[in-house]
DNA sequence: GCGACAG
DNA sequence: ATCTTGTCGC
């Protein structure tokens, strides 16, 4: 078994066979504790993509107001492949936890759940890494097929993939693209869809990860 | 064999 | 993801 994130497969099929291990380990059941903060987790890259900067944000809840904000940057060493994401970004996003002074009760994270090809997005990889709930949010889809989406905020369809509901096309702000929601770890689709609303602003993207977002891509900090 | 393809 | 200015709309 992998113990450590630089052991990690290199190939694409040893990491695809561990990514077939590890999907089973995932638990969609509610397991999430009294939520007094949220952590949101995004990857930005800098000098033509040769360093990877992992940010992290944790903010109150409920009054969203952010407590903790860090950046760590590392040599990039894995290129990007669909369906491989985790591999290049989990682990510059460990290193950014690890400089956070508290443990978050709920994690957000840029990019898929189990809405996977094998159910094992990058959310989903991390949160069974950090034993945290987490949700996957990501600005477009992987893989699954969903209907048309209502115009009102707060409106979603199910995203499905092989007999699997695996997500949820939400539109969080009207006449505007709809964000992909999947759940990443402890946690069902109805409540990962809840807690994305629940942190809506006035953009697209909930709080957690539209500031983690910034902060990865160097468009400023927080106040 | 031919597309599709998170960030 | 990243390279990039102005511009349309609530």
């Amino acid at each position: 078994m992998v113990t450590s994130l630089h052991d990690w497969a290199l190939t694409a099929s040893e990491a695809i066979a561990l990514q077939r291990k590890l999907a089973p380990r995932v638990i969609l059941d509610d397991r999430l504790d009294d939520v007094r903060t949220i952590a949101g987790v995004d990857i930005g890259f800098e000098a033509a993509g040769e360093i990877t900067r992992a940010a992290v944000v944790v903010l109150a809840w409920p009054s969203l107001e952010c407590l903790e904000q860090h950046v760590h940057r590392e040599p990039t060493r894995m290129p990007y492949v669909p369906g491989l994401l985790s591999f290049r970004e989990v682990p510059a996003a460990l290193s950014a936890f690890d400089m956070l002074q508290r443990r978050p009760e709920l994690v957000m994270v840029d990019g898929q759940g189990i809405a996977h090809p094998r159910r094992l997005g990058v959310a989903a990889h991390l949160g069974l890494w950090l034993d945290l709930p987490t949700i996957g949010i990501a600005k477009s889809r992987l893989c699954g097929h969903y209907g048309e989406v209502p115009e009102a905020r707060g409106e979603w369809t199910p995203l499905t993939h092989r007999g699997d509901t695996i997500g949820a096309v939400l539109r969080t702000r009207e006449n505007v693209k709809p964000v992909f929601v999947s759940p990443g770890h402890r946690l069902g689709l109805p409540t990962a869809v809840d807690w994305v609303v629940r942190c809506l602003g006035r953009t697209k993207l909930p709080e957690p990860t539209r500031l983690a977002d910034r902060l990865a891509s160097r468009r400023g900090r927080v106040g």
